[in-house]
Order: structure tokens, then C-alpha cells, then sequence
DNA sequence: GCGAGTAACTTGAACGGTAACTGAGGCGCT
DNA sequence: AGCGCCTCAGTTACCGTTCAAGTTACTCGC
């Protein structure tokens, strides 16, 4: 079997408490003596056991990312962004998909507590109000990240962007390329979706305009939901000549049921999403979006992440919020 | 802190071991004395520690699962396939994104290894020849499952589409659809990339066709080496009338450099990729491509890899084959 | 020349489990 | 009565590490 620190002690005639100092450079142990027990290590290629050693120190370096949708690429790549950073610290990174799902993530989230992970970062998929699982992690002591969705509830750390903000920046962008009859496809009742809706609202009253119900279709998360939406708005009369989808995905499944539709984007109706897939550029029509750097998005949750690991002490709650940037394709194009 | 065996154990004035067999149902105890500490457990809400049984079982229940990029869809969609059939056995995953670089996958699989995950599903970006890193595996007897590349090297496991098939699929469907002139956005020089470039020079043979070196060209993984790369073939004359493209993002840069040239798809050129990415449909000319069933594959390399870390003795080799299967959309459609 | 101080190493007890024995009774059989 | 066997529970010994508390042996000041 493998190499044990045991092994090392006796090979070389030292105890095994000086073969475990010399490894993680304690001080007390001369320099002779921490050679001669890193060379042997070195030659016999001893490698630690993490469990030996997390048994005992109760840290297991490992860290839970607890996302609603791998395949959704602004997942994917705040996950790049986070392994980029914990990755180099020592921890890795437990991925867990719960496919929006509120249950299976509260189950997945007991399972990594179980595990004793050393912290979690989620982009929640509860719906606004359902606290139960917050309040039982503040329980087990173990530190986390919200990301994307943050949630009324206790004051948790969260980096992501202002969703009102993103969506009244979609909304006046719209405006300002001439569209009068504006709407939006709204995501579920979670924090995102009522952000963003709450921006449509909110630039609408600024620009002095009208809040009109049959304006606001319903989506999920999903292109064929938008796809099903685009086509209810399309009934309406009059037709929209702007629409502000809940995120990009959406916004593609709206153009191409606009496509079918035998009408033209931006012309007859300009289109904006949310979260720059990195294929946005490659749709029917490139499309215009509003960018919530998401591998910053990781990258700053793990960063966030590891200072609470790092501290005995759980520090005061930190919200960190990217500014959302517009980024202007020719789905919204409609003025030189 | 959380309750122990020991605590239960003194709770109800047994010992230890009692206790353990009653968790574990293990034959020799009685069924009061198991119902009575299965019901104290519950009370007290007792979670087993997972660290310490692995100490002594020497099983993690973890799972690594080693990707070369996750925001590729394909990959994001075997992840989430592996995840769904290993979370009911018990198995966590955890992802590793090596970023397509054969050092970086190299050190993950010695970090995984070393936490002695219980079994690996790798999808290597090892350069072919390159096995040091499957002789250390091998070394290690921990169980690993390839997938979507296969490696010539040692018999290990494989699941996935022969890649050979693949490309001669692609390309024979171009020359159905009326293409005379058909160039091949090579991938990069890994199992996947031959493969499918054999099969595209094999297809041309079959059908009499001779094979150009200058309608090969040299791609990578992403959508900008698909554009750079058309953008050389739209130099070459005569112009090819088909591409088959390495994968889906290489085929969708391919599009954006033709309509960009002023060109039609598939009217002028004809496209074919490969992956069936999930938005392959909401792209600028919805796209033609083979699927590879992802799911499927992360299902199936999962299915395959929970059996090798049951049988205490490793099982003969075994090699899954999925079909490739032709999904015709605008981006190839001459004919009806 | 003696106690205090210190540098360098050792000891023993966890950490929370599991596995392989060991042992106490009860029962049926000769 | 004595033997073996079965059922159920308890004992003991780890698993590989860390940590707090020793134990040496040597230096130093007075």
C-alpha cells in the first residue's frame, strides 16, 4: 500500500511526530532533521491521506458548488471561475446540479454539510421566502456564498450582479433605440426574475411609460419557454416592438418563434437578453444582452469564500455587486 | 458538536459496536435492540460521519469526473448524465475542468487520486502516445472509465461514439445533399480529431472522391478557430460547397465567417457539426450535426464505472459504442 | 555547580468509525 | 450431564494523522 508517515519515522530511526512537523515546516525541528525526513519523503513519494488528516483537523478541503443548471453556460462558467481560484488554494470543488430545484437542492445542500465540505457557494434555486434550508446551514457553521440569486432572508455574503439595475439597464436601452411598446418575458419567482422585472417596471415609470399587463409574458428558464412566450406576445395587439427577456436563453427561443413568425429582429421587434452566453454572438441574430461577468461572478465568490474559511471568526456579511454591462449586437440595433 | 455513535451508544447503555451493526443492518442483532437505536438515531437526528468511515473502509464515495471544458455543452451534458445515475448510489462528483491542456488533467487526476476518490471518468486531452498518466493510473488501481476519446493505449474502459463512423456519417450526408467540393475544420490532434478526419477522408474514398490537403484545415476546440479556420478555406479555389466541422462551436464560427463573406448556408456552402449542442438549433443557420447522445454517454460511463467499484476484482475492459446519429437541420439542407 | 531556560524530539491520547475476535447464554442432541 | 452450535452483544485493535504535554540534553547566568 502506500507510503505512511509511520514508515518514513521508522525508516529513519526518528518518531512519527517529527516526520509530521517536518512536513508542514513546524518550527521546532532542526534543519538536518527536516531534510533528511523531506528527502526520504521525497524519494519514497509519500503523499499525505487527506482523510487521516481531515479527521482530525476537521477540514477536508473541500468546497460544494450548488448550481441550478450546468448546461446553462453562465453557470458553467461562474464553476470555471470558481475552480480557477480555489483550485490553486488547495480545495476542490464539489459540483451538485439541481436543475432548479428547490427539494433536490435543500437534499444536495444536507449532503455536502454531511460531507463536511469547508464552505458552499450557491446560486439558489429556492423561491423567495423558503428560508428553511439557510437557516438550517447557519446551523452547521459552515460558511457560503450566495451567488446570481440573493435571497431576502438573513444576511448571507452574496456576489452578483443588481437585478434591478440590470433589468432597468436592458429596459432604457431599449427605449433609447426607439422601441414605445415594450416587453418583457419575466423568469420564475425567484430573486433574478423579480429583480428583473422590478428594472422593466422601474424604466418604464422613468421614461413615462405605461406598465402594460399583457406586456409581461411568463418564461422560466428555458429557450423553448421563450419560445412559447415570444408567441403569446405576438397575439397581442399592438404587437410589442421591444422585448427585454428574463436571460439569453430565453431571448434566443423569443427571436426564433419572431423568425417563424415571418417578422424581422431588430426591425419590427428588437430583442435584449441577460448573461452573455459566450455563444450569443452565434445566434440568428447576434444578440444583444447584458453582460454579468460571470467567471468574475466565480471568481470573486471564491475569493469571498475563502476569507470566511480562512478566519476562525465568521466575518460580517459582505454583498458584493458587479455592475451589469450592456452589450449591444444587432438584436437591438435599430439606430446608427 | 454533532452526535456520535459513542453518544447514542451511552444513551441507550450499549456498546459502540451495537450500535454501529444496527446502522450498517448487520445480521447478528436482534430486532428491539436494532429498532430501539434506529429510533434514537432518528431523534437525535445522527449523521454518520463520513470521514472516519472512510478512514477505515477506504472508500470516499467520491467520485472524479475530468473534463477538458465545461462550458462546452457536450461536457456540461455528460456531467449532469454521470451525476444523475451516481447521486441515488451514494457518489459525489467532483468535476475537474482542465482547460483541454494534458499537464494541467494530468496533475487533477494526481490530486484525485490522491484524495482517493473511489473511481474516475475522464474525458482526456491527452495528445495521442501520451499514456504516462494511464500507467499511473493503472498503478493506482482505482477504477477509471474513458469517454468521447478513446485512448489506443492500455485496455481501459470507453464509452462513447467511434469516432471514425462519425465523420464518415457527416461527410457522406454531404455528398447526398449535392456537395462536390467538401473541406473537413479538422480538431485538434486528440483520439476525437483523427477519428473524425479519418472518417471524412474514408467517406471521400467511398465515394471515389479524392481527398485535398488544402480542404483540411486546422482547427481547435471553440468557435473562433471555426471562424479563423473557414475564413482560409473561403481563400481556397475552387471554394469548397460543404464543411464538415470537428465539432458544433468550430461549425458555428464557420457560419459566422461565411454569412460574413457574403455567403449563403447551406445554399453556398454547406455545414455539418458534430455534438448536438443544446442552442444547435437557435444558431444563426440552425445547424446540422451528429449527436452524440452526451447523456447518454455520462449515464452509460457512470452505470459502467459504479460496476468496476463494486467487483472487488477489476472486470475484463469493456468498450460501449454509441451510435452517431444524423440530425438534419438548415445548415446542410440542399435537398428535399 | 545548580536551577532555569530552551531547542529538539518523543509520548500518548484523541478523531469517529469498522472489523475481527471473544464471550455469554440458551437450546437441542446424544 | 456434557457437548457443540447458534444468536446476540461486547472487547480490542486498528486506520493515518495531529496536538498538547511531556522528556531529554545542552546552554547559560550567577
Amino acid at each position: 500500500m502506500a507510503v505512511r508517515m509511520k514508515d518514513i519515522a521508522e525508516d529513519l530511526g526518528v518518531s512519527l511526530m517529527t516526520v509530521s512537523k517536518a512536513l508542514r515546516n513546524h518550527s521546532d525541528i532542526s534543519q538536518p532533521t527536516r531534510d533528511r525526513v523531506l528527502k526520504r519523503m521525497r524519494e519514497l513519494n509519500y503523499q499525505p491521506d487527506w482523510i487521516a488528516r481531515s479527521m482530525v483537523t476537521r477540514r477536508t478541503y473541500l468546497v460544494g458548488l450548488v448550481l441550478p443548471d450546468l448546461m446553462h453556460s453562465f453557470f458553467a462558467e461562474v464553476a470555471k471561475g470558481v475552480a480557477r481560484k480555489l483550485q490553486p488554494l488547495g480545495y476542490q470543488v464539489v459540483i451538485s446540479d439541481t436543475g432548479e430545484d428547490g427539494e433536490v437542492e435543500q437534499r444536495q445542500v444536507e449532503v455536502l454539510v454531511n460531507r463536511k465540505v469547508d464552505g458552499l457557494i450557491i446560486a439558489s434555486a429556492q423561491r423567495s421566502g423558503h428560508l428553511e434550508m439557510f437557516q438550517a446551514l447557519e446551523r452547521s457553521r459552515i460558511p457560503y456564498v450566495l451567488i446570481d440569486r440573493m435571497l431576502a432572508g438573513a444576511g448571507a455574503h452574496y456576489v452578483g450582479v443588481k437585478d434591478d439595475e440590470l433589468g432597468s439597464l436592458a429596459t432604457s436601452h431599449l427605449i433609447q433605440q426607439g422601441c414605445r411598446r415594450i416587453a418583457h418575458i419575466r423568469g420564475p419567482a425567484v430573486a433574478t426574475g423579480v429583480g428583473r422585472l422590478r428594472g422593466y417596471r422601474r424604466a418604464l415609470a422613468r421614461h413615462g411609460m405605461a406598465v402594460r399587463p399583457e406586456y409581461i409574458a411568463s418564461g422560466q428558464y428555458g429557450d423553448n419557454t421563450g419560445y412559447d412566450a415570444m408567441q403569446q406576445l405576438l397575439q397581442v395587439d399592438p404587437r410589442p416592438d421591444g422585448v427585454f427577456c428574463y436571460n439569453d436563453p430565453v431571448a434566443a427561443g423569443a427571436i426564433k418563434a419572431i423568425l417563424e413568425a415571418g417578422l424581422r429582429v431588430p426591425e419590427d421587434i428588437a430583442i435584449v437578453g441577460a448573461g452573455n452566453v459566450h455563444y450569443s454572438d452565434l445566434l440568428r441574430v447576434p444578440l444583444s444582452t447584458v453582460d454579468q461577468s460571470s467567471t468574475a461572478i466565480g471568481e470573486t465568490a471564491a475569493e469571498l469564500l475563502s476569507e470566511c474559511m480562512q478566519s476562525k471568526t465568521p466575518p460580517s456579511p459582505k454583498r458584493v455587486f458587479i455592475p451589469p454591462r450592456l452589450v449591444v449586437r444587432d438584436s437591438s440595433r435599430r439606430r446608427e
